[in-house]
DNA sequence: TATGAATGAGTATTCATTCAT
DNA sequence: CATGAATGAATACTCATTCAT
């Protein structure tokens, strides 16, 4: 619902008919209409952030992690085409959301990819020269980008996952330390 | 303007002010509200295909070309952090044109891009197990994602450049063809 | 009040609180502001036909019944003057409206009228030589004319009474047959 | 142009281009766009007030008189649709103009009428127990009606014209004092 | 006289939010 | 807890008018 429509374009009055509820109804759950996103967006990402800590520090190397992070940002909105929108899309549409777009729940978010990508550094398995950080940003992106155009368009799940798993890859062998002979 | 606001936030009487105009100036040079965004969009974006066009094929390998349309896409905005915002964030707030996401300008970008990829694949350069357009949207994500979290700090223009230069790097690496021994 | 400022000069936000609601609240009576207005139109014509029928039959000739279709359209306006402006002079600034003058209701009163005096011609107590629609026609506007200045003007309500009876009695005389020697 | 507009759908920049001129030359003929309307109104009902004037005196009886007045009314319309439309229709619309409905040129044209019926009284030709003025304004507006049902319908004039001398005729043997045996 | 680019006051309508029930 | 009728602030856009040329 939110999705089709864009957060601007959705009314609150059509969000409590698709729930089933009365206007005034989401009131008792939400501060505004601004917190239904951001709870989307929290209730999300934090999801996705327990599922990446708990899971992460198990693989045995960065490669196994980077294809997992992926797998777990993608796949987590495989089956919610709508949802993927909302996030990808629609949150960027929030103007005090976006200047908390640094926000506990991103920057954890991030946090944990750099986290990654350090530890591959500490390790030897990713090369030195580039920031954590900026992985983290990029790959979010990267994988932001295939979602808005996969949400927006009409292909199958499948064909988003697989561009998924192309990009780790690219990732995964671009982050590589130079075979040094 | 347009962009420490936010497009649905600016309005159009401050959009003029800012312009040094009347509000109903504006409409003689833009249909409406939406089409200004649009206009500054296929403006920004029309500007960066045309400048690759014509420097792409000059340069020797696809490293080069990739480095090349990074340089390009993230200097053509360096020195405009609001229009940065714009671009990145606030074009994703209008519905109609989110339609048009697919639109001649941004879809000739991809092509361009994914051009460069295809070319690479029949010189050898690049490896055969990825999709060109992957490629090319998820290099357009990965720097949308910093650049839109440039936009929004307060980071120098150096430090997106430097960020945006290590992307490349990791696209470069990682798309080159295995090492067959 | 409508009729005070006339249609396009009085603002809705002036009606609403005429109404002694808020401005939002209209539009959860009306579609537009343009709606106020058929509707007055309708309720009022609508009403007067209504009575027409029901009483037209009950008179015994033709006189009697013009008479009373007389007394009828200005003494449902007698005592609204305000009413009587807004449906003689503000329903004739609305373009949509005046599209549909052949309306439904408009011409389910001039039918009825006319039906008036094609049935007088059955009965040999009007003129064959005039078309009935040209009659009702006539005779609306003659009253509608009255009305006009009578709203727009100062005169107590009984003399447009007088005025109305006095055009009544020429309608009248004047459509009956020709005197045959 | 104006007529099938209205007045005020109509915009002074239509209303320039239809006369072949810039919108500001516009403002060099006339004060503002109701001042428009009003000497198109001036123009018309003041050379028909000119024309009556003159031929009125010279026509044997009130029957006659009756007659040529209508046929100056409704036949200075009959070839321009469009005016009488305007002037039929559109003159309603302004509420200044309104304000001035007793204006000396209207009311000039119903003393002309209304003269001739008082005329028609001192020489026996016309009932007495009838007001000149309400007769005049009963007979504008039963023309009225005629032509603003006819310029807004398609109706060639000829139908007009004979609609208005059928109520012309009503008039004349309506207004003839009752035989006294 | 004539132009037409620029103006900016003016307003119908929407829709998030409230609160009496 | 739930409702939904009522609210009223907020804003893109139009178009009559002006005035420098």
């Amino acid at each position: 619902m939110l999705a089709r429509k864009g957060f601007h374009s959705a009314r609150v009055s059509e969000i409590a008919r698709a729930a089933g509820v009365a206007d005034g109804t989401i009131y008792l759950y939400f501060k505004s209409k601004e917190d239904i996103l951001i709870s989307l967006f929290e209730g999300h990402v934090g999801q996705l952030n327990q599922e990446l800590r708990q899971s992460v520090a198990a693989l045995p190397d960065t490669s196994a992690r980077v294809a997992h992070i992926v797998r777990c940002q993608v796949g987590s909105l495989r089956r919610q085409r709508e949802l993927a929108e909302v996030l990808s899309v629609t949150l960027r549409q929030s103007n005090r959301f976006l200047r908390q777009f640094a926000a506990p729940t991103f920057s954890e978010y991030l946090d944990i990819v750099a986290e990654v990508i350090a530890d591959g550094q500490r390790r030897g398995e990713v090369r030195e020269d580039i920031s954590p950080l900026v992985v983290a940003r990029a790959l979010f992106g990267a994988l932001d980008g295939l979602i808005l155009t996969w949400a927006l368009g009409r292909s199958p799940a499948g064909r988003l996952e697989r561009a998924a798993l192309q990009v780790a890859e690219v990732f995964i062998q671009g982050l590589r330390p130079p075979a040094t002979s």
